[in-house]
RNA sequence: GGACCUGUGGUGCAGCUCGGAGUGCACGCCGGCCUGUCAAGCCGGAGGUCGCGGGUUCAAAUCCCGUCAGGUCCGCCA
């Protein structure tokens, strides 16, 4: 706690018993009062560390939320008025002298109250909404999160480097927003989607460890974990592995729960691309339940049962799940069908007569005696489970039944405990783009596998790429890779990606102008604070841990942005508008 | 670009399925009373374009169409 300056010489949230006989001066908001006539009123004063009751021997002239200043004699409550729901309930100030610093009028919604307001009134009034415990609780801990990473890259010897906000047009990744310039009409600027050219430049330029703590902008479409703007901690490391990057993170991202929630967090685990898949049925999986994907392939490889005659069979158990009904079984069908699985296969496990557990289901009867006996082994099922099952290519079967583990088990993203793993091993391309070239699934100056370099011309689909996500709980905090440092190896993702050594120039000349005077092995990650301090916050949304976010149609509706600007600034900008998207205001 | 949910005094809701006078609940607000309250209490009062536009109907908060705003998601986010 700071000491006390200025107009006050305490806090409200942190007074108490031994504060007793302390002659101090609190400021802060009006947040309830109490009145009884002209000789006697409670005044609850509010600041970001809490509240404090103050008595007024009189009438108080005070409204909700004015600002005042209250000083007066700490002293313990009478006998039998101890407040045991406030912290600070077994005090009270004798209020001597009351100051309005500042008269307000009703807030819009109530800063204290039982319900909240819904989120469009609190972002109008969002510097109302930032007075709610719930708000300061957030913007805190975000600040201590910051903290927490800072001292880690700062004790792992990372050097701190600002890069450019006015940066140029990359013409792969998200789509950026664009800045025109003044001086150059025509011409102009980008905001950066992320620093991670600078922040390679930088390795060349040989600061051998850099972070930042980055703004980066994204003009796509907004989401609960996605805003135009975020924040992500960003580092790369020189003649470093993938495993020295996972300490690096690990250090901070760890670092960062323990400062947030006091809690140990468990080590990061580590997964491959495969695994996860074929595991949880996605590269960004929730480990902190079960349910787990399993493959049914051997228990049904000699079936007679055409639906399951497929190169992937796989199936969840839903513990407890055959009370489900009729009704929300076909709910679960259609679901599946809408993921784009042909169909769903449900089975009830029930006791069988002879003993041990039998297999009950519309399809039950296509399926061989053994072939039911080897499913409830695979799956390890008990009396009273239900087995969801689907059939197909790899990929998608395993898609579908990730995303119904999802639907049926999935905690909210912030409840505890914290989960952290890394998924290793993408591959390098994902499918393929019109023209047929493969897409590269992280960014084009990722280094394949060691073991899969060769692979890059003959089988591109199949390389396995040096990258790394970073999950938590289920959200995908962020992603990093080692890095194409040899020119010859550049040449050979590139071709692979069918990139002309022409096109290549023109898009990326500057970095690789760079890597031919010299570049350092390097390698680097970037995971974004919003969504960590969010999980560890416990919000469901990054919103509620950015002090000014926007709306899903990117709308300030504080500030009411965006707006159209005047003739003058856009006749200077060199601009002109051809279709107006809107009345303007 | 698409799917779904929401929109009713300042706030949060109910009313909508089955059309019948802006009906109701809680909080807040204004005034009065009240010397130990703490979600203070009691009495009284004010406050509404039922998001907006159109349609159906004798009659629409309610049914239909469109539209705007907010949210969740798909696409998108190398």
């Amino acid at each position: 706690m700071a000491r006390p300056r200025g107009l006050r010489t305490a806090y409200c949230g942190v007074l108490g018993p031994g504060d007793a006989g302390r002659r101090v001066s609190v400021c802060g908001w009006v947040a309830r009062r109490r009145e009884h006539g002209e000789h006697l009123a409670f005044v609850d004063v509010r600041d970001h560390t809490g509240i404090i009751q103050c008595v007024v021997d009189g009438a108080a002239d005070l409204r909700s939320e004015y600002v005042v200043r209250i000083t007066g004699t700490v002293r313990p409550r009478p006998e039998g008025t101890v407040n045991d729901r406030l912290a600070t309930g077994e005090v009270e100030i004798g209020a001597e002298e009351v100051e309005v610093l500042s008269p307000a009028e009703p807030p819009p919604f109530s800063l204290g109250g039982r319900s909240e307001a819904e989120e469009p009134v609190r972002l109008r009034y969002r510097y109302l909404d930032l007075r709610t415990g719930r708000m300061q609780a957030n913007l805190r801990i975000r600040s201590r999160v910051n903290a927490a990473i800072r001292r880690s890259m700062d004790a792992q010897g990372f050097v701190e480097v600002e890069t450019p906000l006015l940066w140029t047009p990359t013409p792969e990744g998200a789509r950026e927003f664009a800045i025109p310039s003044r001086l150059q009409p025509g011409s102009f600027y980008v905001l950066p989607q992320s620093p991670q050219i600078a922040k390679q430049l930088l390795m060349v330029g040989g600061v051998d460890r850099y972070y930042q703590i980055a703004r980066c902008m994204r003009d796509e479409d907004l989401r609960a974990d996605r805003q135009f703007e975020f924040t992500q901690l960003d580092l790369e490391a020189s003649f470093v592995s993938k495993e020295d990057v996972w300490d690096f993170v690990s250090d901070a991202v760890l670092a960062a729960t323990r400062e947030a929630t006091g809690a140990e967090p468990a080590p990061v685990e580590t997964m491959t691309w495969d695994e996860a898949l074929d595991r949880y049925g996605t590269d960004k999986p929730d480990l902190r339940f079960a349910m787990e994907l399993v493959d049914l392939g051997v228990a049904v490889a000699a079936t007679g049962f055409k639906a399951f005659q497929a190169p992937c069979v796989r199936a969840i158990r839903i513990a407890g799940g055959g009370a489900l009904g009729r009704a929300r079984l076909d709910a679960l069908t259609n679901r599946a069908k809408q993921l784009g699985a042909a169909g769903l296969v449900w089975l009830r496990v029930v006791a069988a007569e002879a003993g041990g557990a039998e297999l009950e289901s519309p399809v039950a009867k296509f399926l061989a005696d053994e072939e039911r006996r080897a499913i409830v082994t695979a799956t390890a099922a008990e009396i009273g489970d239900l087995l969801v099952v689907v059939a197909g290519e790899r990929a998608p079967t395993s898609h579908v039944l990730g995303q119904l583990r999802l639907e049926l088990g999935q905690p909210p993203v912030f409840e505890p405990p914290y989960r952290f793993v890394w998924v290793s091993d993408f591959p390098m391309f994902e499918g393929l783009d019109d023209e047929g070239s493969p897409v590269a699934a992280h960014h084009p100056f990722t280094m394949p596998h060691p073991e899969d370099i060769d692979l890059l011309e003959t089988d591109p689909l199949a390389v396995r790429s040096q990258s790394y996500d970073l999950v938590l709980n289920g959200w995908e905090l962020g992603s990093g890779s080692i890095r194409v440092h040899r020119a010859d190896i550049q040449r050979r993702v590139f071709s692979a990606l069918g990139l002309s050594k022409e096109d290549a120039e023109a898009r990326f000349g500057f970095l690789l102008g760079a890597f031919r005077y010299g570049a350092p092995p390097h390698g680097g990650f970037a995971f974004g604070i919003d969504r960590l301090t969010a999980i560890l916050a416990g919000e469901a949304s990054i919103r509620d841990v950015i002090a000014f976010p926007k709306t899903q149609s990117g709308a300030d509706l504080m500030a009411g942005s965006p707006r159209s600007l005047p003739e003058r600034q856009l006749a200077e900008l060199g601009i002109r508008i051809v279709k107006p998207a809107g009345p303007g205001r």
